[in-house]
DNA sequence: GGACGTTCGTGACGCCCCGTCATGATCACA
DNA sequence: TGTGATCATGACGGGGCGTCACGAACGTCC
């Protein structure tokens, strides 16, 4: 067997071993499962257990990959997070004016609950409450995201300076209070929900104290 | 000893017997301590165990009143809607205008929440998140009575109708987030914290769109 | 004032979930 | 093929949960 002259790859640029895809994929699939689970009995009721059990793997190897029920909730924020911050940077990029920003960034905002609600907020029991996600690096990368934006846009456009803390806090606060209102709504209509806000937003910032 | 005497009162006009003072005595202390707890370990890390220990009541005693440390965390957050409702209610009655009325009860709301943490929100863990609050009978409460007062002034100076529900949702989120962060601020400064939520609220009134 | 029925306070108990750890299987690498 | 490292496994101790049978304190009626 051994004489077959070939020559055995250095391994350099070769897709990852097998130790390395199983653990993704472990990863990946208690990340599903706790999805599927917190959407199915709510946060408070769901356990490690129940988690880990729709994976097939056992309950100690749950915590090779998280330490909590905590942290992987947490994880399922970063993630929204992650996959959500790439179209805010694109309307940040794309905005002319502090308007088109706000617009663009608050639509596409509620277009991405809407859509990820379907396969996350399923079958919720009712009353059940979801904890406001921890400040995770995601999380905290968006608001500076958000942020920015504004302390890029505003000054483009000499605007006098403002609390730019408390307008993000703001912001942020109305743009995830509506996206509630309107997901309990039908038929789920973004494009007036994000009207309001939009304009509540423009309207109130001529009228914000200058620093 | 029993010759003396005197007239043993008929029950009718009396203060309540003592089953009935042990009962609210109990309550209240189970109340008193879960506020201390959920102060000094979070709201997480708290166990019904830590509550009741605290009182010096036996275990079994606390499923007497609550039946779960979520149940006994809504019931602090409707003491906490039942104290400011009064102080909500009387902005209301002061108010002559919508801008009165809507600095009144941010302000109220703001002095409400700066006078509360003190002895609630002392000692917290880092990062430790405190889960919105279940609509408990009195938060709906002041849900709709910010709502009414909206609806009345507003008709009052025959404003355009719009989104009441959304209106109200917005201001209760800005006052809640801009509160938050007010808080984490030295000094902590209520009457800065509402000028910026007021003239953002009141500046995009005008421009909300209408129905 | 005594006797009876009712209302709770009590803490031990069984249950389940949590997080850990020793073990063995699997993989990387030589 | 051999060796060391990595990681899945599930049994285990610990502890909080909610219940329940018991007894004491209370209200009530005679």
């Amino acid at each position: 067997m051994s004489n077959i002259a070939y020559f055995p790859k250095p391994h350099v640029d070769q897709r990852p071993g097998k130790r390395e895809r199983t653990k993704t994929a472990n990863r990946q699939a208690i990340l599903d499962a706790a999805r599927a689970v917190f959407g199915e009995l709510g946060y408070d009721a769901a356990t490690v257990r129940d988690i880990i059990r729709r994976t097939g793997l056992a309950s100690g190897t749950f915590y090779n990959y998280y330490k909590s029920k905590e942290e992987v909730f947490d994880a399922l924020a970063d993630d929204g997070a992650r996959r959500f911050r790439p179209l805010l940077r694109a309307e940040s990029e794309k905005a002319t004016d502090f308007e088109s920003f706000v617009r663009g960034a608050i639509l596409a905002y509620f277009n991405f609950v809407a859509t990820e609600q379907e396969s996350w907020r399923i079958n919720r029991p009712p009353g059940e409450q979801i904890p406001h996600a921890r400040p995770s690096p995601e999380m905290t990368a968006v608001f500076d995201e958000v942020r920015e934006g504004f302390a890029r846009v505003l000054e483009r456009a000499h605007a006098p300076a403002v609390d730019l803390d408390y307008l993000t806090s703001a912001c942020i606060a109305v743009a995830r209070e509506i996206g509630d209102k309107m997901l309990e709504r039908r038929p789920i209509d973004t494009e007036g929900a994000a009207d309001f806000a939009v304009k509540l937003i423009l309207g109130g910032l001529p009228a914000l104290p200058r620093l």
